[in-house]
DNA sequence: TAGATTGTTAATCGATTAACAATC
DNA sequence: TAGATTGTTAATCGATTAACAATC
């Protein structure tokens, strides 16, 4: 087998039981890896789009400003997806880390709150990138209930309890004012959502009900450059 | 002095060249606290909002579930904001950390892409809070431009350089189409602004310019999500 | 004063980098 | 085979935690 028409190192192991994968279980990723990962999915789709066939820790580093070492570590705890000698085969390894991220687990999400940053989210290109089924839209306000974005007609969150029963909503994304995020967290937390995606620029503290949460704090992130051009400007 | 009566504590030094001030220049201040600062600016302004006048690092700890030598820790990266035996005041360190964050120095801003997020973004309340002006929006479609948002009518992009003659310009928050995102951002460099506000799901790589850029990457955070619920049900 | 809590140093822990043997 | 590049271990670096003297 020369390199090139590798597709898929792993396979040339034999596949029996007494055979250890390379695969790792590797239970506790650290969460700097973690944070990580989108980015080398970015860049993987990237380089599929254009065709590029394989990729070396090497030439990634360079493109993506981090440590050869450091992309080969990452790598490496989920499992030994490269070739030595030969590097990375993109899509093989799109396809792993499309994997750990759970794009193959075709999850379903709502939104819960039409504003502006709801539609916003609503109409992105997001959740086709991402294999995520968009199944449902939720505000309070009657002006809104029944108009249609993207496709999905905005139903009232009184509902939300007989749609959990007929549909699986694996995330939720809440995009609620912030005084009312804590309640609507409750409610999501109750119909069994497994993550909420929370906009609101408050703390949910619903870890201990089991509920993911992911903060997309995005004023944090404009504070952080608000700092920065401070420090740039006074020393 | 009593702990209650103590507004600055380090007003209390005198005043003169030789005692070395408590503030600390402190160059190069590690990202993690940088990060942690943010959240730290948000609890202080609703401890504000709640007329709570001090608060302890091991009150603060149990509440944002951070180590209280940790928040002892960053806080004094900048400088000896407490006073021993009493804790912080809660009005004092605000003003600080606002300081530190650049929230005093009354930045303008600019919205470059008038789509779905950028009017959701410009409709925020989030700059009042950080003592931002939005003094423009922009966009290249002639169906937006002359449109109002948020009271500010669209320009069309053309007019960019022209409107940077006559305006200081801090901050460009980009929320145009990833494949207009470079170009863009090297116009927004060349006319001086200071920092970008990244929405495009795509790297600007514009650090050699001089432009600081902060990415606002939606995508990644719902993949960390993604990734944390992957993991639940199958780690 | 006694009690409380900071500021700060030292110890621990975790994450990154360097180096190189394994191997394609 | 020789060259290239991974996977992995060891060394370094940085960040967090623990502890306590300083001090309000």
């Amino acid at each position: 087998m020369t390199p090139s028409d590798m597709m898929n190192p792993s396979e040339t192991t034999t596949d029996t039981e007494a055979v250890q994968p390379k695969q790792k279980t590797c239970s506790d990723v650290s969460p700097a890896v973690i944070n990580r990962l989108p980015r080398y999915f970015r860049y993987l789709r990237e380089f599929l789009r254009q065709d590029i066939l394989r990729i070396s820790s090497g030439e990634l580093s360079a493109m993506m400003n981090v440590t050869a070492s450091q992309i080969r570590q990452d790598l490496n705890c989920f499992g030994g997806f490269g070739q030595q000698g030969y590097g990375y085969n993109v899509k093989y390894l799109y396809g792993k880390i499309s994997d750990i991220l759970g794009v193959s687990a075709n999850f379903h999400a709502i939104v819960v709150g039409a504003g502006n940053l709801g539609r916003a989210i609503t109409g992105s290109n997001m959740f086709e990138h991402r294999n995520i089924d968009l199944i449902g839209i939720f505000d309070v306000s009657p002006a809104v209930i029944g108009q249609t974005i993207s496709g999905l007609s905005v139903q009232s969150t009184d509902r939300l309890e007989d749609f959990a029963k007929d549909h699986k909503i694996d995330i939720a994304i809440l995009t609620v004012p912030k005084e009312e995020a804590r309640s609507a967290a409750a409610r999501l937390s109750a119909i069994g959502v497994k993550g909420i995606w929370n906009f609101a620029s408050t703390e949910l503290d619903l870890q201990s009900c089991g509920v993911l949460v992911e903060n997309a704090h995005m004023g944090d992130s404009l504070m952080k450059l608000m700092y920065e051009i401070n420090r740039s400007e006074q020393g």
